[in-house]
DNA sequence: TATGGTATTAACGTTAAGGTCAAGTCAAAA
DNA sequence: TTTTGACTTGACCTTAACGTTAATACCATA
């Protein structure tokens, strides 16, 4: 029970804990979005806080709708900052603002698809009504 | 000049007056979706008018943002009713009032995605201001 | 006859986000 | 001591809709 184990977390308990597999853990790893994860007797991972902090953070993103590569982009300043917030915010400020305005025109082009379903729709119906009349 | 190889097309000709690939083509029909082509002296493909109706059909719901999965549903139906429209017909209804109910519930969770970004916006940019004053 | 243009099939490559083995290590418990 | 349970890396599998390349064949023209 000393200071550093205290908060330090296997990778089992923390999928478990963030209700996801460790194999998507490892994976965020794999692609440079989890930077660099202290191992235990040198195999075995060990999430600090800021680990935990760093995932829940990716995961939060993700819950949002932005794409892992999109994610890539504010971790690499996380990496170059070292979690330095305001430096990061105006990074995530874009992405989001981007990512709004992209749902926005995403919205637009579902909304004039409708449109043409139904109108086409409309018409299949009409030639069935003559066909049958 | 006879009258059968008037109406007949060949793939290249076919893909450019459509505007899609040769490649595109032979998938469709790989799948099943193009039902049987005829082969000139065996081998060539050989295209009907009622193929280029079939394909272009294909080519109308993927424009509509149907899977060709569910184009195959109704392209079995072309296979065993031989084109007989009123038969397609009320398959072909039900998987576009099915695709518009789907568009209807993806633009309703992109609304709220969108809300829960714009909130998420909100509360960093308080926390900006907080840290900055 | 050589070249160019079209056709054919087969089969691997691509993207995203992991899933699913396989084979191995290591420590604690029975 | 053997088994269990958690961890490790590596590597292939998945979905959709084709793209791309290879190797081959046919036909017409210069």
């Amino acid at each position: 029970m000393n200071d550093e184990s205290a908060e330090a977390t296997q990778i089992g308990a923390l999928a478990k804990q963030l209700n996801i597999t460790t194999r998507t853990i490892r994976y965020y790893e794999e692609i440079g979005l989890m930077g660099t994860i202290e191992r235990r007797e040198g195999a075995t991972r060990s999430y600090s806080r800021d680990d935990v902090l760093r995932l829940k953070f990716i995961l939060k993103m993700k819950s949002l709708g932005i794409s892992l590569k999109e994610i890539q982009e504010l971790s690499d300043i996380f990496d170059i900052n070292d979690q330095d917030f305001a430096t990061i915010t105006p990074k995530l400020i874009e992405i989001l603002d981007h990512h709004i305005t992209r749902l926005d025109e995403k919205m637009v082009s579902l909304s004039s698809l409708r449109q043409d379903i139904v109108e086409y729709r409309q018409r299949i119906m009409n030639l069935l009504n003559e066909g049958g009349a």
